[in-house]
RNA sequence: GGGCGGAUAGCUCAACGGUUUAGAGCGCCGGACUGUGGAUCCGGAUAUCCGGGUUCGAUUCCCGGUCUGCCUACCA
């Protein structure tokens, strides 16, 4: 309206949709956790590793085969060479990659890292689906042990418990690939692969759909909200047989695990898996990870089409009541399984590889909601008003000593009156504001608010002139003690 | 990707069935209050998503776009 031709052209200040701004306090609480998380890691024994987070989209191995253009769901540009590069949307392929790449001569075998990153997805983005968001990756290559995979789920359990959840808030659901596959030979499904992936993603649909919808995935297809879904063209016997084999549970382990050996035992495709799920049920055992948090569920399979034998899947099991009253479940916040053939794609060399990934943002979420963190709210910080603006020296000299002495401290460097300033301490959730004018001065003092009980206080305070008068939460005390003062509150602050 | 809704101030929401000055609460800014973030009172700024159509006249009706919510699909 005032200048047409330079509003038009300037950009509006605005974030692309799926990504997102983290501010102090997220930013701080999100690097906490992560360190949480990476140090269990380590304590296990997987060593850090960093990789760009641009790679070659064919090492990506998200392209067309015949044009080689980027396949959907990846950000990808291209290069001053022509070649395209894309934005990573994994931490599993840039580790394949590196294990191809250095190989055994470089890297120890088997070869145990953890990666912790932004990963890119061209989705679109929904609630709590986001375009970049972090993964918490841990992987074992090189060997084809269950003992791998038992650590795995193993890692999962001590990172939630590390994070302060307790054994009753989560759960880690375990199933092997080799055995559905097995199931489904034993009843005819053809091992191809549209049909075969069809009847996986119908089973893990069991948690969403009733029986007799699945049903209709695994045979006809099904029709919900406008949309039609190809079903996977079983026959009646061969539904009804996935579903029984993907519902049959048990109490414990032991249980699923006998369930399944009557119901396959006598397959040989099965012998595998089963004796896979054998060995992890003895390792879990000795692990001492009780059956409450991990179990058996023929029916997990992670759509993912690369696991090849083992899969695990986290979730948090506690309800908790959203803005809108409804009451939710945070869902799946950590996946992973065993992958033997995705070095391959590079070598030509069978490797096999095994790990999972913690999501953080999710789990962010939940554990502000279920362990908000007293400490991590506390910003630490002193500011030191600038009442008599001559005396900056002084001021200096102040916030100096609070810095020298390890505390956060920041001097007001803006311009406005005191009531300001006070307003400033405010928003930045000092925890203690340094005041010192021409009163204090004349008496070699200075005062200290204590803003966090000061803000309670204030709640009974009626009137503006008693509130000023009595000045709660604040004393003066001699320059001297200012510092010893000071730390009194911050300690008290983060005791109770 | 498919389906159905929605879009009014920083936020949450109003405005009969089309026409005046588009309102409120919260928040924000300022004042009452040379030195105190709360409370109270007073004052102030800020909005009809974009483009087209119908009309004397559109926040309102129609079409398209964008964004957004839910469902569905997908999720390496």
């Amino acid at each position: 309206m005032k200048d047409e031709t330079n509003s038009e052209k300037r950009p509006e200040a605005r974030l692309a949709p799926g990504f997102q701004d983290y501010f102090a306090k997220d930013f701080l609480k999100r690097e906490k956790m992560i360190r949480t998380i990476a140090s269990v890691y380590r304590r296990f024994g997987y060593e850090p590793l960093e990789t760009p987070a641009l790679e070659y989209l064919d090492v990506l191995g998200k392209f067309l085969p015949e044009s080689g253009e980027p396949l959907g769901g990846v950000f990808a540009l291209r290069d001053d060479d022509e070649n395209w590069l894309a934005l990573r949307y994994d931490l599993t392929a840039p580790l394949s990659r590196v294990v191809a790449q250095y190989g055994p001569t470089h890297l120890p075998t088997p070869f145990r890292r953890y990666q912790v990153g932004p990963v890119f997805r061209r989705d679109k983005p929904g609630l709590g689906r986001f375009r970049q968001f972090y993964q918490c990756d841990f992987d074992t290559v090189g060997t084809s042990s269950v003992l791998a995979d038992a650590e795995t789920v193993q890692v999962l359990c001590a990172s939630f418990a590390a994070l302060g959840f307790a054994e009753s808030d989560y759960a880690v659901l375990v199933n092997n690939r080799k055995i559905v596959n097995a199931a489904l030979d034993s009843v005819g499904v053809p091992a191809v692969e549209g049909t075969r992936l069809a009847v996986l993603r119908a089973i893990d649909k069991l948690d969403k759909f009733s029986r007799g919808e699945v049903r209709k995935l695994l045979t006809v297809g099904r029709e919900d909200s406008g949309d039609f879904t190809k079903g996977a063209g079983l026959d009646a016997r061969q539904a009804d047989f996935v579903l029984d084999f993907a519902e049959s549970g048990g109490s414990s382990r032991r249980e699923v695990l006998e369930a399944l050996n009557s119901l396959l035992g006598n397959v040989e495709a099965a012998k595998e898996g089963l004796a896979e799920l054998a060995e992890m049920t003895n390792c879990l055992e000795a692990m001492n990870l009780p059956e409450s948090v991990v179990s058996y569920r023929p029916g997990i399979v992670r759509g993912l089409a690369y696991y090849t034998g083992f899969v695990f899947e986290a979730s948090l099991t506690f309800e908790f009541t959203d803005d809108d009253g409804v009451v939710r479940r945070f869902g799946s916040v950590a996946g992973g399984g065993r992958y033997d053939n995705l070095v391959e794609r590079f070598t030509g060399q069978l490797t096999p590889a095994t790990g999972a990934s913690i999501g953080i943002d999710r789990l962010l979420a939940a554990l502000n909601m279920k362990n908000p963190d007293k400490a991590a709210d506390l910003s630490g910080l002193v500011v030191v008003t600038r009442m008599d603006k001559d005396r900056t020296a002084e001021y200096i000299r102040m916030t100096h000593e609070l810095r020298t002495a390890g505390i956060d401290a920041e001097m007001f460097l803006g311009t406005g009156g005191f009531k300001k300033q006070m307003r400033y301490a405010d928003r930045r959730a000092a925890e203690v504001t340094i005041i010192a004018g021409s009163d204090e001065f004349d008496r070699g003092e200075v005062s200290i608010k204590d803003m966090l009980l000061g803000e309670k206080l204030s709640k009974e305070v009626e009137g503006r002139d008693e509130w000023r008068k009595e000045q709660p939460a604040q004393f003066s005390v001699k320059r001297e003690e200012m510092l010893s003062k000071v730390k009194e509150i911050l300690a008290r602050n983060r005791n109770g």
